[in-house]
DNA sequence: TTGTACGCGTTATCAC
DNA sequence: GTGATAACGCGTACAA
């Protein structure tokens, strides 16, 4: 019976199968997952927790890990720490309680009192975006250095000299990373950045609002890097309450790449992340864990590329461009 | 020692309890959920299936209902369809073989071959934003028609006459009330609908951008009710690049209520959801057919109420009003 | 080729 | 108040 439905470690005779099969529908016989589970010590489940799953950020994230882990035939217990450290720990407890073969962590900001946890367990975990707060295990992440200074230079190639910077919190590793980045272009440049301002704030549209609002209304500069897309589309709200033009007064480059730049007014000029890329390298680097516990902890530190629009002073792309997904095909319905 | 962890049935002597802690911390024992759940038949998880995680208003009505899960103890485990009817049944499939306690289903368009299966298991399920396809079960929604003839009506109270319409596919019954709604408005205000157009497409940005691209070229218009906020923020964008004003020369007035329509240019007017009710509701309801599997399939409609922006013709309100979540302090570093 | 029995880690029942 | 034990449903090793 357990042969017939696996393809089980030894045959089964035609007639046995008929046999079973009849059996099978008859009863309306569903196969028991926890049961299996429970036996095989695996469950085919994988944890995610993240931060706050109503940032657009990290929701594309999720959905490039859900994209890879499907593909391997595993399902995602997700968890949404809303930025609170008691909050992810719960997450991260239930999860191991729950038997995941393994957990992907976004660590949220803070303390990450979770962390010890996990590694007194022994279950696999990679961490995502952010480095693992107490080292020993595998991470994936963006450039954050590397890709914050493209951006700046590319404000500089428009002529930018003086430019702002929006970032996230403080206690925030790649918040940390874009600022440098940004000091790096500027240094190059010739620039002094102590001419400049930092502004630090959540990885909102709000915060990107607020810290437009109080680094952009008196003129100072022409133009900001900021550290994430969500804040930037708030920076763009604060710019036409302000009647600051966008990019003739202030050009704007931010880093992420959400779906969502590529139909702002004007569309925003972006350092993609590579979600698609980022999802299979985590989730390739978690099964790594799974099959051998010991395997070496890895660092992946994914490339992203700029992507230039209005905002920075480039040509503004019709609405769309760069799509993230595949479209459907739209049906048009005449005048009636 | 199932006592001593569950505050079990019965008592336990305090020395045997100390005994039995002493061993656990020694042990590093951690009690195996799998096991829990083979006994007693109940895993303390929710399976939730949407059309598209990327769609931010799924995103949104998601977190809604994890926050109400979580608030009962119950996690969730997430599918996405992405709007494939094949893949929509074998994550409810995947769910149902994992034991769910309960599901959540936000139908696809498109068939729903899923809902047969459905019906035969015993798991008790919901439906959510749109009715169940089979009947059957107990659905939470929007007053999807009631709430689109309001969002009309305030176009026509703007003194607007040639009111479009730009709807989701029209194999989806929410988009059909929402054009419904929009018809009562107009019919009622002694408007002949018959001089309008309707466009259906998707309900992402891009299909919203290329419908206001399709209708709202020639100037035929001066007003658009949108059936959703992501589709309206394509719109948005398609009015910039055609060089039409809004509100000026076009208005628009949507539907959701997502968080982004607080920091467009110039922010929606829309039709808000009650994404934390819903998510209780749409919770409550399944816990009760967890009860007792004969209750009867309630339908909820939740109203929705008109958040009027600057997008109408009213005035713009500063970024932000209305938030839906929310926010953390943030923190100013002064010039460097 | 097939039937049978064991064990996975819990909880709950029973006899002590 | 406590210790032993059956049962949840599955996969598989072993005996037939």
């Amino acid at each position: 019976m357990s042969y017939v439905l696996n393809g089980g470690p030894r045959g089964v005779a035609p007639e046995t199968r008929a046999r079973v099969l009849a059996a099978i529908e008859q009863l309306g016989y569903r196969p028991n997952g926890i049961a299996r589970s429970l036996r095989m010590n695996r469950t085919m489940t994988l944890g995610l927790v993240v931060p706050d799953t109503s940032n657009p950020f990290f929701a594309q994230l999720s959905r490039a890990i859900e994209e890879a882990a499907f593909a391997q035939d595993y399902t995602l217990l997700i968890g949404n720490a809303a930025e609170d450290d008691e909050r992810q720990t719960t997450y991260v407890r239930t999860f191991l309680a729950r038997q995941v073969d393994g957990l992907f962590l976004v660590p949220a900001h803070g303390p990450a009192s979770c962390v010890p946890e996990l590694q007194r367990s022994a279950v696999p975990w990679v961490t995502l975006d952010r480095q693992s707060p107490g080292g020993g295990a595998p991470a994936v992440l963006a450039d954050n250095r590397n890709g914050a200074r493209a951006a700046t230079e590319h404000l500089l190639g428009h002529g930018r000299r003086s430019i702002a910077c929006i970032s996230g919190p403080e206690d925030v590793v790649p918040a940390n990373e874009r600022v440098g980045g940004w000091r790096d272009a500027l240094a190059e440049a010739g620039v002094r950045p102590s001419e400049m301002s930092v502004w630090h704030g959540t990885f909102g549209r709000r915060a990107g609002y607020l810290g437009g609002r109080a680094l952009l209304a008196d003129g100072r500069f022409d133009a900001v890097f900021v550290a994430s897309d969500e804040q930037a589309l708030g920076v763009l709200r604060a710019l036409q309450e302000l009647g600051i033009r966008c990019p003739e007064d202030v050009a704007i480059a931010s880093f992420d790449g959400i779906a969502a730049t590529a139909y702002s007014t004007p569309a925003l000029t972006t350092m993609a992340q590579p979600f698609g890329q980022l999802g299979q390298t985590a989730v390739a680097r978690l099964l790594d864990r799974m099959d051998d516990p010991d395997a070496d902890p890895h660092i992946s530190v994914l490339p992203v590329t700029l992507v230039a629009r209005g905002s920075c002073g480039c040509p503004d792309p019709p609405g769309g461009d760069a799509p993230a997904e595949t479209e459907p095909a739209e049906t048009a319905e005449g005048a009636q």
